[in-house]
DNA sequence: TTTATCGTAACTTATACTGTTACGTGTACG
DNA sequence: CGTACACGTAACAGTATAAGTTACGATAAA
């Protein structure tokens, strides 16, 4: 299948509402992702459950973002995702009577976890402040359109 | 979809072909899955590509392991399965203009990129022979039917 | 020559993200 | 107020890939 890409198209929404003056609507974050709207809205929802943005209805709504960059990171994005399996690879969901197939089970699912604990720290390391500064040089001041 | 359990059950299966005294069919192999024949030579063809089990057409032909349990690491499993991504989260496939963008995927490019790392390490530093000798104990002597 | 077995194409099924349409609800503006 | 704007969400179609199934051909042993 197609694989999820919700993790970073998130990112980079998030990035653009913080440069934003004012809210910015379910339509526009969806041309920058050429998407749609409810495409959007879907991907968001988690976000604004977990207190990460701000949506308001009716005119001149939109999506702000509810704290700062800083206070944000990766790990938080994938967990107001529901923090789907990390891996692609995963183990049958019997219970193994077989020995050979218990231990080899636990093998992979030794290799497994350790992977997913770095990947965790690594995401749970990086805020979207940090994102941000990496291009705040190359871009105009906060308020205006962007370059994109 | 349910994800991609090839790997485990491969493992499964050499085992239980290092213990065997004679080749095993795919239906016996199927058998041990609770799968199709098919599934079981589809999965082993990586494999005999590339020179870790050998087949044999015929009366009394099957699967056979073509090397020492300890010459096959777990890495070399996933690599004969065509090594497909190990992560279920992505990157979209567009080539950004978007400045915020590209920097959104490079930060999270990066962390996946080291959890890889990590990941092929421990498949790679984990051979069948390891695996095998935390079950030896407990079963009869090769050559007889396992207690599967 | 018969039978057992692998090799493989073709088709179907299952699953999860993605995309689209439709409709309801709330909020601001004139 | 009423209208337009915007979010919320259900419902359904599209897509990609592993998994399961059927069918048929090729090969090797008995």
């Amino acid at each position: 299948m197609r694989r999820d890409t919700r993790l970073s198209r998130l990112l980079h929404l998030l990035l653009h509402m913080a440069r934003a003056p004012s809210p910015l609507t379910s339509e526009t974050l969806a041309t920058l992702l050429g998407t749609n709207q409810v495409v959007v809205r879907r991907m968001l929802a988690g976000l604004r459950e977990q207190g990460h943005v701000h949506s308001e209805k009716g005119h001149r709504g939109g999506w702000t973002l509810a704290r700062p960059l800083a206070d944000i990171t990766l790990l938080d994005v994938h967990q107001a995702l529901g923090a789907p399996s990390l891996f692609a690879v995963d183990l049958p969901t019997d219970h193994p009577t077989c020995l050979l197939e218990k231990a080899a089970q636990k093998a992979l699912q030794g290799a497994l976890a350790d992977a997913e604990h770095v990947l965790q720290q690594r995401l749970g390391a990086i805020n979207l402040a940090t994102i941000a500064a990496t291009v705040e040089a190359q871009l105009p001041p906060h308020g205006r359109p962007s370059t994109d």
